[in-house]
Formats: C-alpha cells, structure tokens, sequence
DNA sequence: CTAGGGTTAG
C-alpha cells in the first residue's frame, strides 16, 4: 500500500515533469517587451538564465532603449537572479552604441561592485566603441587606466587594444601605442600580425613590410598567419602581381599554405576581374588536396556573380551542395545579391525562401537591407515595406541601415503618401534610439511640407524637441 | 574581443 502510494507520487511527480511549461522562448519574451509599453513589468515566474537573457538582448539589439530597460529591470527587480558577465557586457556594447556614456560607466561600476569584473572583454567593448566613432585617443587612455577600475593588463589585453585600433582604421595610433609599450608587455607574433594587418587594412603594404622584416630582426619567427595577412594585403590595395609572386613564393618555401591561402587568392584574383585564373588556382587546391570550405565557395560564387554570370554563379552553387557542403547565410546573400543585381527578383526571392525552408538558414539584417534596396531603388514601395514588416516580427529587428535605406526609397515616387510613412518611419527609428542624420531628417520633413502634410510636421517637431534633440535646433516651420 | 579567408559600393 505504502509503496503504491510512493510509486504514485513518482509517476504523478514524472507526469508533472512531462506537464511543465516547455522551456522559455527569447522570441517570444523579446516580442512580448517590445510590444508593450516601457513601464511594463517583466513575465512573471520565467525562470531566468544567462543564456535566455543574452538571446533576449541579442534579439533586442536593434532596439537599445528597450533591451536596455529589459536588463535594468531584471537586474534591479529580481532579486535571486543576478546578471552573468557576458549579460554585463552585452548591455555595456548596447548602451555604448547609443553614445549612453553615463550607463556605460554605471555598468562598470555594478559589475565591480558584484565582483564579477568588469574583464579586458568589457574594455575591448568600449574601446572599440571609442575607436570607431573617432576617439581612439580615448580607447588608448581606457587601455592605459584599466588597472583603475580593477582589470589587469597583460599581452593579450595589448594585442587587444592594438587590434581594436588597427581593425577601427586607426593604425598610426596603433603603431605609437606599439612602439611606446611593445618592450613592457613582450610582444609576441600576435602583436606583430596585428599590425602587420593594420597597414595592410588602410593599403600601406610598403609600412606592412617594414614591420614584417622588423620582426624577424628582433627574433620572432613570421607565422603562415602572418603571411595570409600580407598576401591578402596586397590584392586589398591592388597590388594584384605582387600577389601573386607573394603566393609562389609561400609554395616555393613550403610555408605550409592552406585554405586560407588559397581562399584569399581566389578572391584576390576573382575581384581584379580575372576569373579564368581564380577558377585554375581554385582547381589547383583541390588537386593539392587543400580541401576547400564553404568560405572558399563563397569567394567563388561572388566573384561569379560580380565578374562573370549569376548563371555560372548558381552552377557552382548547385556543384556545392552534391558535394555535400551546406551553404551558410554568406552564401545565401551573396547569391540573392547577384540575382537581384541582375534583375532576377522573383528567382532572388526564390532562392531567400529555399535559404530558410532548404538551408534552415534565418535571412539576417544583410539579407533584408540588400533586398529593400533593390526594391527601393526602383520604387517598389510596398515590396519593400513588406520585407521591413517581415524583419520587425522575426529574428531581426531592422537597423540604422534599413531605416536610411527604406526612407530614400520613400522618395523615389514622388508621392504624398509616401511621405507620411516616411515621417512614421522617422518617429519609429527615433523611438529605437537611432540617431538619424540631420540629412534625413530635414528631407523627411521638408517631404511632408511640400506635400500638404504640414500637420504631421510640425506633430514630428514637437515630439523632437520636447525630447530635447539636436535635430531640431536648426529647424524652423 | 589573443592574429589570417566569403556579404556593400564608391
């Protein structure tokens, strides 16, 4: 009796455990806060992980102001769920790309004071924001004063910040800090390759060189990366025979050339429009016994698309997948770009829905931007606003990019109505806390007073400047 | 986010 009972506690226990809610769905949390008010409270009795958390942020990431509160509340509000790292450093990366200087540091603080960092990979986060909106004086002096905020520096925080500058464009900066500190930290090869690919990125192969047979001088014994970095260097800037000489000799002294290698010459020579030589270097591998990889296809099927025929393009496409490769969203884009550019819209569709049907491939923010603006281009406005609504309820949420690119195409047809949306498109990118360019936002309202809808202006004015933007400043109706 | 290869164009 008593054992039957135990036994119908458990069965019932292991019913319960098969009755539980499925696990928490970030697609649906992330749609349930952007589709309610900011006041809103968080889902009660979800239980909280950092991996829910993160995609919840990462889905959200288009719309900063929102994620932002997301992971204010749940961080104030709850008090047995506490905020992992990479959560902390999610939200800082967010907060930063909205130029919210003062949250960035509250961030900061909070992590220090759970004791839970902040680590060189939240540096790295902020620097590079420093970096790339034109102070990358501020990214070194962060570098510089970390050790203030309770994080170490050591090599790996050097060659860090080093390649945050270099990959931001702002080698000489690189190249002093480098110079000033590479005795103190003992620069290794990756210090080295960092830079070498720092003049490589802005074409100064000749400064590129330079550092390449200064680390040989000081003893540190160039790598096959170090060598892929320079070869890629040199068909970046142009440079397509010193390329190619590049590449026989790295054959010649047997460095070991692999994929990448390969990879970056196929590319090199595909881009410079010599397509029947990437096509003999791309067979060469294959009887070399290098095995290609999907980003070695991709190069090729790019360079089919731009220089060749989309037709040829699609061949090698096919030839891909019997050899069993599965195509990635790269692929993906890279194809729909090269049927939308010549013309082919209904096949460029086509194939977005075999990518995401066949390919179990999700269509990203690349994939949407570059079809809009095809569609845009030519004034296919409805085509385009039904890509946007599309990206808004999926896993996407539309960028700076797509609002630009979906407003100009708001002025392709000339037409009132367009306009109207254009301004509704304005509010929303604001709202997301984007920052529009002073451009848009004068053409948008300058649209809407030259078509009658004087009303609406002035509506998108106020709201502007009660929100204390700059944008109105210099805006008189 | 300790370095190298595929998505965008001029």
């Amino acid at each position: 009796m008593n054992r039957l009972f135990i036994k119908s506690l458990c069965t019932s226990s292991a019913a319960g455990a098969n009755l539980k809610p499925p696990p928490p769905d970030p697609a649906a949390i992330s749609n349930l806060i952007l589709s309610s008010p900011i006041q809103s409270p968080l889902p009660s009795n979800t239980p909280w992980t950092p991996h829910l958390v993160n995609s919840i942020l990462k889905r959200l990431w288009n719309h900063g102001p929102k994620a932002l509160h997301f992971f204010h509340l749940l961080d104030r509000r709850h008090r047995n769920y506490i905020h992992s790292p990479s959560s902390f450093n999610l939200a800082i990366d967010i907060a930063a790309r909205l130029h919210l200087h003062t949250t960035v540091w509250s961030l900061i603080r909070r992590m220090r004071s759970l004791r839970i960092g902040p680590s060189p990979k939240t540096f790295a986060i902020v620097a590079e924001r420093f970096a790339s909106s034109g102070k990358p004086d501020k990214a070194v002096n962060l570098f510089l004063n970390m050790h203030e905020h309770g994080c170490s520096q050591d090599l790996a925080s050097f060659n860090t910040i080093l390649d945050v500058l270099c990959k931001s464009k702002r080698v000489e900066k690189a190249y002093e800090l480098f110079k000033d500190l590479r005795g103190r930290f003992s620069a290794d090869v990756v210090t080295y390759n960092v830079i070498v690919n720092g003049w490589c990125l802005i074409k100064r192969t000749p400064k590129a060189l330079e550092v390449l047979k200064e680390m040989v001088e000081r003893g540190i014994s160039p790598n096959l990366t170090t060598y892929n970095t320079m070869l890629k260097g040199f068909f970046r800037s142009g440079q397509v025979r010193q390329g190619w000489e590049f590449f026989l000799e790295m054959k010649k002294r047997n460095c070991g050339v692999d994929v990448v290698t390969y990879t970056t010459v196929v590319h090199g020579l595909g881009v410079s429009g010599e397509v029947k030589r990437a096509k003999k270097v791309f067979d060469e591998m294959i009887r070399e016994g290098v095995l290609p990889s999907v980003a070695t296809y991709n190069a090729l099927i790019q360079i089919l698309c731009k220089k060749d025929t989309v037709e040829n393009a699609v061949l090698v496409f096919e030839e891909m997948l019997r050899k069993g490769y599965e195509p990635n969203v790269t692929t993906y884009n890279v194809l729909i770009r090269g049927l939308f550019h010549a013309g082919e819209f209904t096949r460029g569709e086509e194939m977005m829905r075999r990518m995401e049907e066949e390919g179990g491939c999700e269509a990203s923010f690349q994939t949407y931007n570059m079809m809009i603006r095809y569609y845009s281009e030519c004034g296919e406005v409805e085509k385009s606003l039904g890509l946007f609504e599309r990206m808004g309820s999926g896993g996407c949420l539309p960028n700076l990019d797509t609002y630009n690119i979906l407003i100009s195409g708001m002025f392709v047809r000339k037409r009132s109505e367009d306009m109207v949306v254009a301004g509704k498109l304005l509010v929303e990118m604001v709202e997301r806390g984007f920052v529009p360019r002073r451009f848009t936002f004068n053409r948008v309202l300058n649209g809407l007073l030259l078509t009658g809808n004087q009303g609406f202006a002035k509506e998108i004015l106020r709201s502007q400047s009660k929100s204390g933007s700059r944008l109105t400043k210099n805006f008189r109706l």
